[in-house]
DNA sequence: CAGATTGTTCTAGTTGACTAGGACAATAGA
DNA sequence: TCTATTGTCCTAGTCAACTAGAACAATCTG
């Protein structure tokens, strides 16, 4: 069961946060087709956003096609995200982690990381 | 001279979106301090925001102490941030960039790698 | 069938982000 | 000194995000 952690007061919606979340969720395989995400209650209870707010998130993750409602039963993963199989992740993640490590023992903080990370990804100079 | 783009319609705040690239500009040494940032009518007409929201974003990082502004001249990066040295980046960047490459080639989108980054450094699991 | 569970809808209201446009004040440069 | 540049402030207003609380309707479970 994925738990959600809504920061609020971090500037942005909680709504873009929880479907953010899940389809990270989804990318990472955490969350499969098949796969029950949390009641709407359920989220009401441990994050404290409002059950609109977490209704608007589901819905736009539905209109995205990915997940399914199902009145009575719950809210469902319909399709996958992730364009790599989960078998493929294993490795990536043994060698970003290695090199996390090598980027920390150099003197970087994670924002550091995060900061170098977009960088390359957007192509480096801009 | 850095360039802003503020993207609009992404659902968080134009003020953090610029208060964001600063600081990352700082990280990755691209701002350094003495430089001077784009004036508030600068970014008005480049990124279209409202004068105050850029004024907000600037008030926010000279209130962390990053920033000086001076009236008549400009405002000017004060601190440095990013813990690690600039020379010692490069390197980082490229064995980076090559982690990047071996991920796409094995079919994964920026979207899985940040997916795969924000894993990683929140600690695996959680 | 009966009760619990779940998604869904509704109204009303608050808060914060942002816009619009104008004006002021301090400084730099000629 | 004069002028342009720059940061700063102000008022008023719009809009989206979010809250609060209640109710409804479809489905599951026993």
């Amino acid at each position: 069961m994925v738990e959600f952690h809504v920061d609020r007061g971090s500037g942005f919606p909680a709504y873009l946060q929880l479907g953010q979340q899940v389809r990270e969720a989804m990318r990472l395989g955490w969350l499969q087709p098949g796969d029950r995400l949390p009641t709407v209650r359920d989220v009401v209870a441990t994050s404290g956003v409002n059950a609109n707010t977490v209704l608007k998130a589901y819905r736009e993750l539905e209109l995205a096609g990915l997940v399914e409602a199902r009145v009575g039963s719950g809210t469902f993963v319909k399709a996958s995200l992730g364009s790599a199989a989960p078998e493929d992740l294993d490795p990536l993640r043994v060698t970003f982690a290695a090199w996390v490590a090598e980027a920390r023992s150099a003197g970087l903080e994670d924002e550091d990381i995060y900061a170098l990370v977009r960088e390359v990804l957007s192509g480096g100079a801009q």
